[in-house]
DNA sequence: GAGTAGGTAGACAGACCTGTCTGTTCGTTC
DNA sequence: GAACGAACAGACAGGTCTGTCTACCTACTC
């Protein structure tokens, strides 16, 4: 097996230092050093802090995204059944080990509004709402936007929760309260 | 009317300071500036940086605990209304111009797990959570801290959603979902 | 064998960070 | 009027931050 490149070994440990520790407390510096790499070789490929950062977020939007539809599709194939599965995600990532909340919103609290971070984070959120609101029409809600935001406030609550408190129990809870929420729009 | 006193300039200056661009993006040195006190007479009052941002999340906490308080009075005596009256006082923060979400939230972001900072944030969401499940308790739940739970929930989902998005009809949202949980539970 | 792409190593600039220190000024109280 | 507390003004130290730059090295390709 080939040794991973330069520009993964950066990305893996911005992936790690960024979501353990935060964006503005991780300098370039010390991700120079913990992915042994040559300071023009981290400049060359993100040639700006920034740029790192965007794309640690979009590694991150994929594999959330990846794990809400796998949590939604284990839950059957029912739409219905799916919009109550998808909060199995948040159980997941609440029993990890170094998890800190939702990394999307730990970025947008140390980031400017108007900046393209903050932008990324207001995307992926607005991409999670978008795709929960599909479930719901197709679960026949007579309100889909209504349903899939009510359902995405217990996901963010979820996350928000564990970046002070990783209870899985907060995880247990929003996925009973989101089981009445859907029982309540589609009955 | 006396001219605040230096320590009040400092407090008010760093609440704002800190709110609007986060703990570690605003430096001693603008709070100083900006608050027109010498740099001796704010290493006096706070001798450390983290010692102001706790004072400061302490007045944050007072404000947030009193709105919630009267949101929850204003919706009447009986418990019942309280529990789902609280969630106007989301409502009227997201309205509030320069809005960015839930600062607690923010500060755990940007606070390493285990630093006074951070048990500051912990605490105060304890102690909102405490308060809710006393007034479940009160509303007749048999589960006071599940239904708690859920609606803390859905509360720090309103206060995180609106830290990307000031969006006023998330919080309406919230409050909608927290009369359907309450309903569910109650009932 | 020359050229090129991609990497390593590390000095350097300039800004900004927290925190310390010296000295001055003002108002109050004794 | 002397003493004192509280604040002002600002230089300074020592560290960290981002970003630039020079110089060398290695593997591959033409």
């Amino acid at each position: 097996m080939a040794p991973p490149s330069a520009r993964q070994r950066i990305l893996d440990t911005a992936f790690r230092l960024f979501y353990a520790r935060g964006l503005r407390a991780v300098g370039v510096d010390t991700i120079i050093a913990e992915s042994g790499v040559a300071k023009a070789t981290f400049y060359k490929h993100f040639p700006a802090k920034d740029d790192l950062v965007l794309a640690y977020l979009a590694r991150v939007d994929g594999i959330w995204s990846g794990q809400l539809h796998d949590a939604a599709t284990a839950a059957g194939p029912e739409p219905r059944a799916q919009l109550v599965g998808l909060f199995d995600a948040l159980g997941t990532a609440c029993r990890r080990d170094g998890y800190r909340g939702c990394a999307f919103i730990n970025a947008a609290a140390e980031a400017v509004p108007g900046t393209p971070v903050h932008e990324a984070t207001v995307a992926h959120k607005h991409a999670v709402l978008q795709w929960v609101r599909d479930l719901a029409a197709e679960a026949g809600s007579g309100d889909p936007d209504g349903l899939a935001r009510s359902l995405t406030l217990l996901l963010d609550g979820g996350l928000a929760a564990g970046a002070l408190d990783a209870d899985p129990a907060a995880a247990t809870r929003a996925r009973e309260a989101a089981e009445v929420v859907v029982a309540a729009a589609l009955n």
